[in-house]
DNA sequence: TCCTGCTATGCAACTCGTTTCATATACAAG
DNA sequence: CTTGTATATGAAACGAGTTGCATAGCAGGA
Protein backbone atom coordinates (compact mmCIF):
# COMPACT_ATOMS: atom_id res chain seq x y z
CA UNK A 1 0.00 0.00 0.00
CA UNK A 2 1.20 3.55 -0.84
CA UNK A 3 -1.51 5.41 0.25
CA UNK A 4 -0.14 5.89 3.51
CA UNK A 5 3.17 7.41 1.88
CA UNK A 6 1.40 9.19 -0.43
CA UNK A 7 -0.22 11.22 1.95
CA UNK A 8 2.79 11.66 3.85
CA UNK A 9 4.68 13.35 1.09
CA UNK A 10 1.22 15.65 1.11
CA UNK A 11 1.40 16.19 4.25
CA UNK A 12 5.06 17.18 4.42
CA UNK A 13 4.65 19.38 1.53
CA UNK A 14 1.92 20.89 3.43
CA UNK A 15 0.21 20.43 6.63
CA UNK A 16 -3.76 19.97 5.76
CA UNK A 17 -7.01 18.37 6.98
CA UNK A 18 -8.73 14.85 5.50
CA UNK A 19 -10.89 17.13 3.40
CA UNK A 20 -8.27 19.28 1.77
CA UNK A 21 -6.14 15.91 0.98
CA UNK A 22 -9.02 15.23 -0.55
CA UNK A 23 -8.92 18.10 -2.82
CA UNK A 24 -5.50 17.68 -3.57
CA UNK A 25 -6.12 13.96 -4.72
CA UNK A 26 -8.01 15.93 -7.12
CA UNK A 27 -5.42 17.40 -8.35
CA UNK A 28 -1.99 17.66 -8.07
CA UNK A 29 -0.64 14.21 -6.57
CA UNK A 30 -4.29 12.53 -7.48
CA UNK A 31 -2.87 12.83 -10.92
CA UNK A 32 0.10 10.09 -9.73
CA UNK A 33 -2.30 8.44 -7.10
CA UNK A 34 -6.12 8.46 -6.63
CA UNK A 35 -7.84 8.35 -3.55
CA UNK A 36 -11.80 9.07 -2.34
CA UNK A 37 -12.08 11.09 0.91
CA UNK A 38 -13.38 7.61 2.34
CA UNK A 39 -9.93 5.82 2.18
CA UNK A 40 -8.09 9.05 3.17
CA UNK A 41 -10.15 10.00 6.45
CA UNK A 42 -9.26 5.80 7.22
CA UNK A 43 -5.99 5.88 6.64
CA UNK A 44 -5.88 9.43 8.79
CA UNK A 45 -7.48 7.48 11.30
CA UNK A 46 -4.86 4.01 11.34
CA UNK A 47 -1.37 6.71 10.84
CA UNK A 48 -3.13 8.76 13.62
CA UNK A 49 -2.93 5.48 15.82
CA UNK A 50 0.09 4.36 15.20
CA UNK A 51 2.00 7.67 16.01
CA UNK A 52 2.74 8.36 12.44
CA UNK A 53 0.75 11.95 12.01
CA UNK A 54 -0.81 14.58 14.65
CA UNK A 55 -3.71 16.25 15.03
CA UNK A 56 -4.83 19.67 15.73
CA UNK A 57 -8.03 20.80 16.08
CA UNK A 58 -8.77 24.34 14.45
CA UNK A 59 -11.70 26.29 14.66
CA UNK A 60 -13.08 27.81 11.64
CA UNK A 61 -15.30 30.73 10.88
CA UNK A 62 -17.81 30.50 8.14
CA UNK A 63 -17.27 27.30 8.20
CA UNK A 64 -17.05 23.39 10.59
CA UNK A 65 -13.83 23.34 12.36
CA UNK A 66 -11.39 20.61 10.96
CA UNK A 67 -8.64 18.75 12.17
CA UNK A 68 -5.33 19.49 10.69
CA UNK A 69 -2.96 16.84 10.24
CA UNK A 70 0.81 16.84 10.58
CA UNK A 71 3.44 14.21 9.99
CA UNK A 72 5.07 12.68 13.34
CA UNK A 73 8.70 11.79 13.39
CA UNK A 74 7.62 7.76 13.21
CA UNK A 75 5.50 8.78 10.11
CA UNK A 76 8.57 10.62 8.90
CA UNK A 77 10.92 7.38 9.38
CA UNK A 78 8.44 5.35 7.54
CA UNK A 79 8.64 7.15 4.95
CA UNK A 80 12.49 7.08 4.88
CA UNK A 81 12.66 2.74 5.03
CA UNK A 82 9.74 3.13 2.06
CA UNK A 83 11.76 5.58 -0.11
CA UNK A 84 14.62 3.07 1.13
CA UNK A 85 12.70 0.07 -0.64
CA UNK A 86 12.64 -1.32 -4.22
CA UNK A 87 9.54 -1.11 -5.39
CA UNK A 88 8.48 -2.92 -8.81
CA UNK A 89 7.28 -1.35 -11.65
CA UNK A 90 3.94 -0.38 -11.75
CA UNK A 91 1.43 -3.50 -13.38
CA UNK A 92 -0.53 -1.09 -15.88
CA UNK A 93 -4.34 -1.48 -16.42
CA UNK A 94 -5.89 -0.12 -19.36
CA UNK A 95 -9.51 0.06 -20.12
CA UNK A 96 -9.28 0.85 -23.17
CA UNK A 97 -6.38 -1.49 -24.79
CA UNK A 98 -8.87 -4.23 -23.93
CA UNK A 99 -11.77 -2.75 -25.31
CA UNK A 100 -9.91 -1.80 -28.74
CA UNK A 101 -8.75 -5.77 -28.63
CA UNK A 102 -12.17 -6.85 -27.83
CA UNK A 103 -13.95 -4.79 -30.97
CA UNK A 104 -12.24 -7.15 -33.45
CA UNK A 105 -15.14 -9.43 -32.12
CA UNK A 106 -17.64 -6.99 -33.07
CA UNK A 107 -17.79 -3.54 -34.39
CA UNK A 108 -14.83 -1.34 -34.56
CA UNK A 109 -16.50 1.59 -35.87
CA UNK A 110 -18.30 2.01 -32.73
CA UNK A 111 -15.43 2.44 -30.83
CA UNK A 112 -14.71 5.73 -32.56
CA UNK A 113 -16.73 7.96 -30.23
CA UNK A 114 -15.26 6.43 -27.11
CA UNK A 115 -11.78 7.20 -28.30
CA UNK A 116 -13.04 10.57 -29.27
CA UNK A 117 -14.03 10.92 -25.21
CA UNK A 118 -10.81 9.81 -24.48
CA UNK A 119 -8.95 11.94 -26.62
CA UNK A 120 -10.60 14.94 -25.17
CA UNK A 121 -9.98 14.34 -21.56
CA UNK A 122 -6.42 13.29 -22.34
CA UNK A 123 -6.07 16.98 -24.11
CA UNK A 124 -8.16 18.26 -21.30
CA UNK A 125 -5.72 17.05 -18.85
CA UNK A 126 -2.43 17.83 -20.64
CA UNK A 127 -3.71 21.84 -21.14
CA UNK A 128 -4.55 21.78 -16.86
CA UNK A 129 -0.66 20.68 -16.95
CA UNK A 130 0.86 22.55 -19.45
CA UNK A 131 -1.17 25.82 -17.43
CA UNK A 132 0.26 24.42 -14.16
CA UNK A 133 4.18 24.59 -15.21
CA UNK A 134 3.64 27.95 -16.20
CA UNK A 135 2.23 29.19 -13.16
CA UNK A 136 4.65 27.35 -10.62
CA UNK A 137 7.76 26.40 -12.63
CA UNK A 138 8.45 28.58 -16.04
CA UNK A 139 6.00 31.62 -15.91
CA UNK A 140 6.89 34.88 -15.22
CA UNK A 141 5.36 34.65 -11.70
CA UNK A 142 7.37 31.26 -10.72
CA UNK A 143 9.81 31.37 -7.82
CA UNK A 144 13.65 32.36 -9.17
CA UNK A 145 15.06 29.92 -6.84
CA UNK A 146 16.44 27.23 -9.38
CA UNK A 147 18.09 25.45 -6.60
CA UNK A 148 15.08 24.26 -4.57
CA UNK A 149 15.18 20.21 -4.25
CA UNK A 150 11.45 20.11 -3.30
CA UNK A 151 10.69 22.66 -6.83
CA UNK A 152 12.77 20.53 -8.97
CA UNK A 153 11.30 17.05 -8.25
CA UNK A 154 7.65 18.65 -8.68
CA UNK A 155 8.53 19.96 -11.78
CA UNK A 156 10.07 16.62 -13.03
CA UNK A 157 7.14 15.01 -11.89
CA UNK A 158 4.83 17.13 -13.75
CA UNK A 159 7.08 16.75 -17.21
CA UNK A 160 5.94 13.60 -16.69
CA UNK A 161 2.58 13.62 -16.29
CA UNK A 162 2.83 15.61 -19.49
CA UNK A 163 4.83 13.59 -21.77
CA UNK A 164 2.40 10.71 -20.60
CA UNK A 165 -0.43 12.84 -22.19
CA UNK A 166 1.39 13.84 -25.14
CA UNK A 167 2.18 9.95 -25.57
CA UNK A 168 -1.58 9.30 -25.01
CA UNK A 169 -2.88 11.50 -27.50
CA UNK A 170 -0.82 10.69 -30.11
CA UNK A 171 -1.34 7.36 -29.69
CA UNK A 172 -5.18 7.78 -29.26
CA UNK A 173 -4.64 9.59 -32.89
CA UNK A 174 -3.61 6.38 -34.07
CA UNK A 175 -5.90 4.29 -32.25
CA UNK A 176 -8.32 6.33 -34.52
CA UNK A 177 -6.44 6.54 -37.52
CA UNK A 178 -6.35 2.23 -37.67
CA UNK A 179 -10.39 2.36 -36.77
CA UNK A 180 -11.04 4.63 -39.67
CA UNK A 181 -9.33 2.78 -42.10
CA UNK A 182 -10.45 -0.69 -41.25
CA UNK A 183 -14.07 1.03 -41.37
CA UNK A 184 -13.31 2.11 -44.91
CA UNK A 185 -12.24 -1.34 -45.87
CA UNK A 186 -14.84 -2.76 -43.82
CA UNK B 1 -14.62 -4.63 -13.56
CA UNK B 2 -12.93 -5.41 -16.52
CA UNK B 3 -10.91 -8.37 -15.54
CA UNK B 4 -13.76 -10.70 -17.36
CA UNK B 5 -14.05 -8.56 -20.30
CA UNK B 6 -9.80 -9.20 -20.67
CA UNK B 7 -10.60 -12.83 -19.96
CA UNK B 8 -13.78 -13.05 -22.73
CA UNK B 9 -11.33 -11.34 -25.27
CA UNK B 10 -8.84 -13.31 -24.79
CA UNK B 11 -10.72 -16.37 -24.81
CA UNK B 12 -12.49 -14.97 -28.14
CA UNK B 13 -8.62 -14.80 -29.32
CA UNK B 14 -7.94 -18.82 -28.37
CA UNK B 15 -9.98 -20.48 -25.85
CA UNK B 16 -7.43 -22.19 -23.00
CA UNK B 17 -7.21 -23.39 -19.42
CA UNK B 18 -7.39 -21.07 -16.49
CA UNK B 19 -3.55 -22.01 -16.18
CA UNK B 20 -2.72 -20.89 -20.29
CA UNK B 21 -4.43 -17.39 -19.27
CA UNK B 22 -2.58 -17.20 -16.22
CA UNK B 23 0.49 -17.27 -18.52
CA UNK B 24 -0.83 -14.95 -21.06
CA UNK B 25 -1.30 -12.28 -18.26
CA UNK B 26 2.18 -12.20 -17.78
CA UNK B 27 3.10 -11.53 -21.73
CA UNK B 28 0.82 -9.89 -24.19
CA UNK B 29 -2.74 -8.97 -22.78
CA UNK B 30 -1.27 -8.57 -19.21
CA UNK B 31 0.84 -5.58 -20.19
CA UNK B 32 -2.66 -4.14 -20.19
CA UNK B 33 -4.30 -5.93 -17.77
CA UNK B 34 -2.47 -7.75 -14.89
CA UNK B 35 -3.83 -10.85 -12.48
CA UNK B 36 -3.20 -13.58 -11.14
CA UNK B 37 -3.93 -17.05 -11.35
CA UNK B 38 -6.37 -16.79 -8.25
CA UNK B 39 -8.40 -14.21 -9.27
CA UNK B 40 -9.01 -16.12 -12.87
CA UNK B 41 -9.86 -18.95 -11.48
CA UNK B 42 -12.50 -17.34 -9.15
CA UNK B 43 -13.43 -15.59 -12.27
CA UNK B 44 -13.73 -18.38 -14.66
CA UNK B 45 -16.16 -20.39 -12.11
CA UNK B 46 -18.53 -17.25 -11.88
CA UNK B 47 -18.21 -16.86 -15.34
CA UNK B 48 -19.28 -20.31 -16.16
CA UNK B 49 -22.10 -20.12 -13.40
CA UNK B 50 -23.30 -17.49 -15.34
CA UNK B 51 -23.59 -19.25 -18.73
CA UNK B 52 -20.97 -16.83 -20.15
CA UNK B 53 -18.53 -19.99 -20.74
CA UNK B 54 -17.87 -23.35 -22.01
CA UNK B 55 -16.02 -26.05 -20.18
CA UNK B 56 -14.47 -28.86 -21.67
CA UNK B 57 -12.18 -31.63 -20.15
CA UNK B 58 -9.07 -32.07 -22.02
CA UNK B 59 -7.04 -35.15 -21.38
CA UNK B 60 -3.14 -34.76 -21.56
CA UNK B 61 -0.18 -37.10 -21.31
CA UNK B 62 3.07 -36.40 -19.60
CA UNK B 63 1.27 -33.52 -17.80
CA UNK B 64 -2.32 -33.07 -16.16
CA UNK B 65 -5.54 -32.90 -17.64
CA UNK B 66 -6.62 -29.62 -18.03
CA UNK B 67 -10.64 -27.66 -18.45
CA UNK B 68 -10.85 -25.61 -21.68
CA UNK B 69 -13.12 -22.93 -21.09
CA UNK B 70 -14.46 -21.09 -24.63
CA UNK B 71 -16.77 -18.52 -25.11
CA UNK B 72 -20.43 -19.04 -24.88
CA UNK B 73 -22.88 -16.74 -26.44
CA UNK B 74 -24.19 -14.80 -23.23
CA UNK B 75 -20.08 -14.32 -22.75
CA UNK B 76 -20.39 -12.58 -26.06
CA UNK B 77 -23.41 -10.60 -25.47
CA UNK B 78 -22.04 -9.39 -22.04
CA UNK B 79 -18.83 -8.29 -24.06
CA UNK B 80 -20.77 -6.68 -26.17
CA UNK B 81 -22.50 -4.78 -24.06
CA UNK B 82 -19.71 -3.60 -22.16
CA UNK B 83 -17.82 -2.61 -25.37
CA UNK B 84 -20.73 0.33 -26.26
CA UNK B 85 -20.72 1.34 -22.83
CA UNK B 86 -18.71 4.60 -22.03
CA UNK B 87 -15.61 4.27 -19.46
CA UNK B 88 -13.51 6.55 -17.67
CA UNK B 89 -11.00 7.72 -18.51
CA UNK B 90 -7.68 5.55 -16.04
CA UNK B 91 -6.60 6.67 -13.11
CA UNK B 92 -3.14 6.23 -12.71
CA UNK B 93 -0.92 4.73 -9.63
CA UNK B 94 2.43 5.88 -10.08
CA UNK B 95 4.63 4.79 -6.82
CA UNK B 96 7.76 5.90 -7.93
CA UNK B 97 5.96 9.53 -9.04
CA UNK B 98 4.84 9.82 -5.59
CA UNK B 99 9.13 8.71 -3.77
CA UNK B 100 10.56 11.35 -6.46
CA UNK B 101 8.11 13.45 -4.68
CA UNK B 102 8.94 12.29 -1.22
CA UNK B 103 12.60 12.28 -2.09
CA UNK B 104 12.71 16.18 -1.12
CA UNK B 105 12.35 15.30 2.07
CA UNK B 106 15.01 12.28 2.10
CA UNK B 107 18.05 12.49 0.15
CA UNK B 108 17.46 12.61 -3.79
CA UNK B 109 20.40 10.61 -4.59
CA UNK B 110 19.88 7.58 -2.87
CA UNK B 111 16.84 7.25 -5.60
CA UNK B 112 18.92 7.13 -8.14
CA UNK B 113 20.16 3.40 -8.33
CA UNK B 114 16.21 2.90 -7.69
CA UNK B 115 15.61 4.84 -11.53
CA UNK B 116 17.94 3.33 -12.98
CA UNK B 117 16.56 0.03 -12.08
CA UNK B 118 13.09 1.25 -13.32
CA UNK B 119 14.78 2.46 -16.55
CA UNK B 120 16.12 -1.25 -17.12
CA UNK B 121 12.83 -2.97 -16.62
CA UNK B 122 11.24 -0.49 -19.30
CA UNK B 123 14.18 -0.75 -21.52
CA UNK B 124 13.84 -4.82 -21.67
CA UNK B 125 10.03 -4.27 -21.88
CA UNK B 126 10.25 -2.23 -24.96
CA UNK B 127 13.53 -4.60 -26.60
CA UNK B 128 10.56 -7.21 -26.09
CA UNK B 129 7.51 -5.04 -27.46
CA UNK B 130 10.04 -4.54 -30.53
CA UNK B 131 10.67 -8.38 -31.18
CA UNK B 132 7.15 -9.33 -30.88
CA UNK B 133 5.71 -6.56 -33.33
CA UNK B 134 8.91 -7.69 -35.48
CA UNK B 135 8.18 -11.35 -34.97
CA UNK B 136 3.92 -10.57 -35.22
CA UNK B 137 3.47 -7.84 -37.38
CA UNK B 138 6.37 -6.15 -39.49
CA UNK B 139 8.44 -8.89 -40.06
CA UNK B 140 8.81 -11.20 -43.04
CA UNK B 141 7.22 -13.89 -41.55
CA UNK B 142 4.40 -12.11 -40.23
CA UNK B 143 1.01 -12.61 -42.23
CA UNK B 144 0.48 -10.75 -45.35
CA UNK B 145 -3.07 -10.00 -45.12
CA UNK B 146 -3.16 -6.35 -43.73
CA UNK B 147 -6.80 -6.16 -43.69
CA UNK B 148 -7.85 -8.34 -40.74
CA UNK B 149 -9.09 -6.44 -37.95
CA UNK B 150 -7.81 -8.71 -35.36
CA UNK B 151 -4.34 -7.92 -36.72
CA UNK B 152 -4.80 -4.58 -36.74
CA UNK B 153 -6.29 -4.28 -33.48
CA UNK B 154 -3.50 -6.35 -31.91
CA UNK B 155 -1.12 -4.12 -33.31
CA UNK B 156 -2.17 -0.49 -32.61
CA UNK B 157 -2.40 -1.88 -28.84
CA UNK B 158 1.34 -2.82 -29.30
CA UNK B 159 2.01 0.46 -30.76
CA UNK B 160 0.62 2.38 -27.69
CA UNK B 161 2.95 -0.46 -25.35
CA UNK B 162 5.52 0.54 -27.17
CA UNK B 163 4.61 4.33 -27.49
CA UNK B 164 4.71 4.15 -23.73
CA UNK B 165 7.71 2.70 -22.90
CA UNK B 166 9.65 4.94 -25.25
CA UNK B 167 8.25 7.97 -23.62
CA UNK B 168 8.68 6.21 -19.81
CA UNK B 169 12.81 6.30 -21.02
CA UNK B 170 12.97 9.72 -21.92
CA UNK B 171 11.15 10.45 -18.92
CA UNK B 172 13.71 8.34 -16.57
CA UNK B 173 16.52 10.12 -18.47
CA UNK B 174 15.15 13.41 -17.24
CA UNK B 175 14.41 11.71 -13.89
CA UNK B 176 17.87 10.60 -13.91
CA UNK B 177 19.82 13.87 -14.86
CA UNK B 178 17.45 16.22 -12.15
CA UNK B 179 18.97 13.69 -9.45
CA UNK B 180 22.61 14.21 -10.55
CA UNK B 181 21.75 17.90 -11.01
CA UNK B 182 20.71 18.16 -7.47
CA UNK B 183 23.60 15.77 -6.51
CA UNK B 184 26.07 18.31 -7.64
CA UNK B 185 24.81 21.46 -6.74
CA UNK B 186 24.53 19.68 -3.26
C1' DT C 1 14.36 -42.76 -3.86
C1' DC C 2 13.95 -38.29 -2.97
C1' DC C 3 14.12 -33.71 -4.51
C1' DT C 4 13.24 -30.17 -7.69
C1' DG C 5 10.42 -28.05 -11.06
C1' DC C 6 6.66 -27.41 -14.20
C1' DT C 7 1.79 -28.10 -15.15
C1' DA C 8 -2.79 -27.61 -13.27
C1' DT C 9 -6.48 -26.26 -9.95
C1' DG C 10 -8.38 -24.42 -5.92
C1' DC C 11 -9.66 -22.64 -0.70
C1' DA C 12 -9.32 -19.23 2.96
C1' DA C 13 -8.02 -15.11 4.95
C1' DC C 14 -6.88 -10.71 4.41
C1' DT C 15 -6.14 -6.02 2.62
C1' DC C 16 -7.33 -2.43 -0.43
C1' DG C 17 -10.68 0.38 -2.64
C1' DT C 18 -15.48 1.85 -4.00
C1' DT C 19 -20.22 2.92 -3.20
C1' DT C 20 -23.83 4.24 -0.51
C1' DC C 21 -25.57 6.51 3.15
C1' DA C 22 -25.59 9.79 7.12
C1' DT C 23 -24.58 13.94 9.71
C1' DA C 24 -23.51 18.80 10.64
C1' DT C 25 -22.17 23.84 9.79
C1' DA C 26 -22.57 27.84 7.02
C1' DC C 27 -23.49 30.95 3.25
C1' DA C 28 -26.00 32.50 -0.85
C1' DA C 29 -29.91 32.61 -3.98
C1' DG C 30 -34.67 32.59 -4.71
C1' DC D 1 -37.56 29.90 4.82
C1' DT D 2 -36.45 26.57 1.68
C1' DT D 3 -33.23 24.93 -1.51
C1' DG D 4 -28.74 24.44 -3.23
C1' DT D 5 -23.78 24.39 -2.73
C1' DA D 6 -19.45 24.05 -0.33
C1' DT D 7 -17.05 22.58 3.78
C1' DA D 8 -16.11 18.85 6.92
C1' DT D 9 -16.24 14.05 8.86
C1' DG D 10 -17.51 9.43 9.22
C1' DA D 11 -20.02 4.33 9.33
C1' DA D 12 -21.26 0.26 6.92
C1' DA D 13 -21.43 -2.83 3.25
C1' DC D 14 -19.64 -4.56 -0.62
C1' DG D 15 -16.46 -5.85 -4.31
C1' DA D 16 -11.83 -6.36 -6.19
C1' DG D 17 -7.28 -8.01 -5.64
C1' DT D 18 -3.29 -10.18 -3.01
C1' DT D 19 -0.97 -13.62 -0.22
C1' DG D 20 -0.41 -17.87 1.76
C1' DC D 21 -1.46 -22.46 1.74
C1' DA D 22 -2.86 -27.04 -0.22
C1' DT D 23 -3.18 -30.65 -3.54
C1' DA D 24 -1.94 -33.50 -7.38
C1' DG D 25 0.20 -35.49 -11.90
C1' DC D 26 4.28 -36.18 -14.17
C1' DA D 27 9.26 -35.60 -15.62
C1' DG D 28 14.23 -35.52 -14.95
C1' DG D 29 18.26 -35.69 -12.29
C1' DA D 30 21.20 -36.61 -7.96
Amino acid sequence: MALEHAILVSLLEKPGSGYELARRFERSIGYFWTATHQQIYRVLKRMEGDGWIDVREVPQQGRPDKKEYSVAGPGRAALSGWLHEPIEPESVRHDLAVKIRGAAFDDPAALIREVERHHRAHSDRLAHYLAGELRDFTGPEAPAAPGDAGQELQHVVLRGGIAYERMTIAWLDDVLATLHRLRAGH
